[in-house]
RNA sequence: UGAGCUAUGGUGUAACGGUAGCACUACAGUUUUUGGUACUGUCUGUCUAGGUUCGAAUCCUGGUAGCUCAACCA
């Protein structure tokens, strides 16, 4: 009997594509050996984050195995720090390499090969000066012309290219260049630069070295040497990849195959290195780990979990055209995913007081609510309830316009998880503000509901004052608030972009006595007002949240209507 | 006046010569102890002009638009 098989197979990105062929034509032996090659000049932003998926995954997908390598080549921007954070980083994300390796482990085979490039006549030491060879390299439209020391001997490149190495030379004396082709097209063919001298401590070699090899030199050889099937990469080094085959043409090594796709760019998000750095620097943001920043870092503490980001990653997909993502992709992938595991609690952003004349004075008892809606498995707990509680400002308003559902003068509504009330009285001060909303209680619809069945048309959330905790909460808006903040046209540098109102910090909020001790980065759900994460420093013992992101329709926009 | 890459709804991404689908967004509705969640529905799309073919988003040619390349950065 045969069995109809419905393959529902989900289609293949592109690389995917790429992958399965080479494996199905016996390729590397079937293998698929990955890396992750960041420079550690800074950290981590979350277009790293689609690199690391996409790395990790493929090899996970595949049975293959990725590795860390920091591409190390040019200490004059490289720092331990970064070295960490990114190991760090690409650890949360939930990903563990196979080796941590760094470019300068390389360097003295890298120079050994080189030396076998000059015995070669493949490469030769330069005297020109940078501006020189800039112009000796022409334009793309039209070919350059060969440096005058294109045609040293052997001998004399050899000795020249050791004594750059024992130091015997300042720093941009001489370079050693590759021996390419300088009418191509393509500009990094026309001879390029293989080392340079750079008297410049190194974070992991220090002082050994004086010269140093360019990215173009270094890294596919430094893919071939860990033995990388697929060198995934950006687009933008599409036109480096003749080069890179050429290196490992000359020195018949291990080829790895060099794929280039397009990388993240997110709508109101600034995502080059430079402007993080500079954002960081100038002090327009607290660190890297600003919740406003795109950093992984910044995610991390803003409330992302690992599993949003990896979604985001997955959802955003992969391909070799130019894309701006939506940032209301990335929000939906955190509500997502913190629907599901961020316990319900009712806090007060904006405490107005609520008092119940008709609630026993002194009188205190404990109501249960549910912790998680979706998910029964994460229990109930006890919410302490009195005579004065706390809601929400906007909860209430003495002159509803229609459609509004919540507390207002005459009208009953269910707090949650207690009683219904009906305002009766509001208090003001000397300047007209709501210092006081007197209200009274029906006690026959403890829990919630009523034994008549007479329905509320809002539920409000509240907190005892008398049992209330102080907390301070953040919020964030985007850091950037214009349409497109990497647009810095009419003169305008992205700092211009830049909303000044991006955080706001409230000091007086009310929450549940339960989130007494919460843990950093503990998510939680603050009904109707969003997803909140214990920040990792508390002042004072006092709490401190972050938001992470808000619920998905604002409910002024929906009274707005 | 060079070379390379890319073009599918508002945004991403599929369809590999045979019914243009999925997700996000937006809008509308059902359920709901918060207007969230969940579920349902609606709106929009193959850059352009030719060609090949019974049949083209897909192949070919020309155009147009966007991106990348002229660091001793990666």
């Amino acid at each position: 009997m045969i069995e109809k098989t419905q393959t529902e197979e989900k289609s293949l990105n592109f690389l995917e594509e790429i992958i399965e062929n080479d494996i199905k034509n016996g390729k590397n032996g079937g293998q698929v050996y990955t890396r992750f090659p960041p420079e550690p000049n800074g950290y981590l932003h979350i277009g790293h984050a689609k690199s690391i998926c996409l790395n990790f995954g493929l090899a996970q997908k595949y049975g293959g195995k990725t590795n860390l390598r920091f591409d190390d080549t040019n200490p004059s921007k490289e720092e331990t720090e970064y070295v960490d954070s990114i190991r760090e980083d690409v650890h949360w994300l939930g990903f563990q390499w196979e080796k941590e390796l760094y470019a300068s482990d390389y360097f003295e085979q890298l120079y050994q090969w080189a030396v076998q490039l000059i015995k070669e006549g493949k490469a030769y030491v330069c005297d020109l000066s940078q501006e020189e060879i800039s112009e000796y390299r022409g334009v793309p439209t039209k070919p350059g012309k060969p440096s005058p020391y294109r045609d040293r001997s052997v001998e004399e490149n050899m000795d020249l290219f050791e004594r750059m190495r024992k130091g015997e030379f300042p720093d941009g004396a001489r370079v050693l260049r590759a021996k390419i082709d300088l009418a191509s097209p393509n500009m990094h063919m026309r001879d390029p630069i293989m080392y340079r001298i750079m008297h410049a401590e190194h974070h992991r070699t220090g002082n050994k070295w004086c010269i140093y090899p360019m990215y173009d030199y270094a890294h596919g050889e430094s893919d071939s040497i860990e033995g990388i099937t697929h060198s995934i990469c950006t687009l933008e080094f599409e036109v480096h990849r003749p080069l890179y085959d050429w290196f490992i043409q000359a020195l018949n090594i291990h080829a790895p195959q060099q794929i280039e796709f397009a990388r993240l760019n997110i709508t109101y998000t600034v995502m080059s290195k430079r402007k993080l750095l500079q954002l960081v620097k100038e002090n327009h943001v607290n660190g890297w780990d600003d919740p406003r920043m795109p950093t992984i870092c910044g995610l991390r503490r803003r409330g992302y979990t690992p599993e949003s980001l990896r979604l985001f990653a997955e959802k955003v997909g992969v391909a070799r055209r130019e894309n701006v993502i939506e940032v209301e992709l990335l929000e939906w992938c955190i509500r997502e995913d913190l629907n599901k595991r961020a316990q319900r609690v009712m806090s007060v952003l904006d405490p107005v007081k609520v008092i119940i004349d008709n609630y026993p004075e002194g009188q205190t008892e404990e109501l249960d609510a549910v912790n998680n809606p979706e998910d029964a498995s994460m229990g109930t707990r006890k919410v302490p309830f009195s005579r004065e509680l706390y809601i929400e400002r906007d909860d209430f308003m003495e002159n509803p316009p229609k459609k509004y559902f919540r507390l207002s003068p005459g009208t009953e509504v269910r707090l949650r998880y207690a009683y219904y009330i009906t305002c009766t009285n509001v208090v003001k001060d000397a300047e007209g503000n709501i210092t006081e909303i007197h209200c009274t209680y029906d006690p026959a619809t403890r829990g919630g509901g009523s034994p008549d069945g007479r329905k509320v048309q809002g539920t409000i959330h509240w907190v005892s004052a008398q049992h209330a905790l102080d907390a301070e909460v953040r919020m964030f808006d985007r850091l950037f608030s214009s349409p497109e903040p990497e647009n810095t046209e009419e003169g305008k540098t992205f700092l211009d972009m830049m909303n000044p109102n991006s955080l706001t910090v409230l000091r007086n909020c009310k929450i549940e006595p339960f989130l007494k001790n919460t843990k950093a980065l503990d998510h939680f759900q603050f009904e109707r007002l969003g997803y909140f994460t214990t920040d990792a420093d508390t002042k004072d013992g006092k709490l401190v949240f972050n938001r992470t992101v808000g619920l998905k329709d604002s409910w002024a926009k929906t009274i707005k209507n």
